[in-house]
DNA sequence: CGCTGCTTTGAAGCCCTTCAAACCAGGTGG
DNA sequence: CCACCTGGTTTGAAGGGCTTCAAAGCAGCG
């Protein structure tokens, strides 16, 4: 049930059977929820952390002209929100963008693994560390590259996070989202996304239609995006 | 020496007199270091973490044609990098803006705090989840915000950071950094910032010169950016 | 007193937005 | 079985916010 939870955790570092054995009973049953339901609203007090088992969901703020910022995406083996554990609440939404598989993961149990296991501990909060590098290189896309850069970018980002989970091969992912949802990621208009899709075709890079991503050219995409995982912290360490 | 780093923790929660003091034994000597120093780069194995004293400190990130993008700005009573701990090396580089004194702690002593202060090790893993946070509205700015929100947030922003150490009022602070550095903050070319600065010192809302900040109008600049402070998790809770 | 780093201003241009409308596929009901 | 609806995609035209390029102004300092 966790296993792409494991698999993450694993590309990372070694995870033993008895830290194996605690998230196995940290987990409540499986959920399902549909496409484009909001399941948590800031404020919210919360209790449990959800970890992603299908689907795919958003982090995201709206403003109050209706526009709206989604700061990362989470995919199959992602916690949507681990740092709900110490932040209590959260200050974004969380919303599916398709039909998702979660588990719920009570704080309560959580707790108990900073106290009985320090090392798992130290895993999980790595794990909301790389969240944060994730924000960080999005920073970096919104900042300072332009539409094709940061478009090129995030396909090159969701490549590799749903390889890690065999989700992904370096020809082609599923990634059913729309391009407003897409356009929410970048910080620019659908429109201008779906011309920037139409470049990227045209050069013979990459391709997005039907809720796939094709890849025709991933070293050629990578060198436009100017692509570097460092971010995603894939070298295994004792942490 | 740590009081503002304590100060800040204890706007969150309630930090035990056993708990200060693993901290207090946690701390190195103090360093100085001077203004546009970069101390800590992408890939280079850490085994410490820096808490900020005093002085402005910033995360980010260069590209290849020479842009950078600061992805956030820290202040006195913050770790620049505690998210080193479990990173073991960062994705981004760390430097000075002004001169700055610091005092290190090794790696080895916050695992002792994993393994002997849980309650504590989830206070640190709060404040690593806070920076995310900060990160997470950053984007929004970078994403949705035009630079005139943009410019206005960042000041709101530092005024509650640094309010919580002591070091603004509501009318002003120091915020002894250029007008470029500002930008790189921003997403936006420095010869624009100084376009916006001039407009809001037109509007009468804030007037950025000579390393201040001066806010004449605090109500509507925080109107004008849209800031709402949920963000900066600034209610105790027990973590 | 001239250098240096930072700020300020102007002019031109471009990337992306805005507004508007057409197109298209899939699902529903008459 | 087709007409209709709906959500999403695509395209065009015009405009604006921010960048780029260039140069002048200004304060602090050796």
């Amino acid at each position: 049930m966790i296993e792409k939870y494991l698999m993450k955790l694993r590309a990372r570092d070694e995870i033993s059977h008895e830290e194996e054995q605690a998230l196995r009973d940290a987990v409540g049953e499986v959920v399902h929820y549909p496409a484009d339901h909001t399941f948590i609203v800031p404020g919210q007090r919360l209790n449990f952390s959800t970890l992603l088992l299908e689907g795919i969901v958003a982090r995201y703020k709206d403003l109050s002209d209706g526009q709206r910022q989604i700061t990362e995406l989470h995919v199959a083996g992602d916690f949507a929100d681990l740092h709900s554990f110490t932040l209590k609440h959260l200050d974004h939404s969380v919303m599916t963008l398709t039909p998702t598989k979660i588990v719920q993961v009570p704080h309560e149990k959580l707790k108990g693994i900073t106290e009985r296991h320090p090392h798992l501990a130290r895993v999980l909060w790595f794990s909301t560390n790389l969240d944060a590098a994730i924000h960080r290189e999005w920073e970096v896309s919104l900042g300072r590259r332009n539409a094709i850069q940061r478009t090129a970018h995030i396909f090159c980002e969701l490549q590799v996070r749903l390889g890690i989970v065999g989700l992904a091969s370096e020809q082609e992912y599923a990634l059913p989202i729309t391009q407003v949802e897409l356009a929410e990621c970048l910080g620019l208009t659908s429109v201008h996304v779906n011309r920037v899709l139409k470049d990227l075709r045209e050069r013979g890079l990459v391709e997005f239609r039907g809720g796939r991503v094709t890849i025709a050219d991933l070293a050629g995409l990578r060198r436009l995006a100017e692509f570097d995982p460092a971010y995603l912290y894939l070298d295994r360490q004792s942490r």
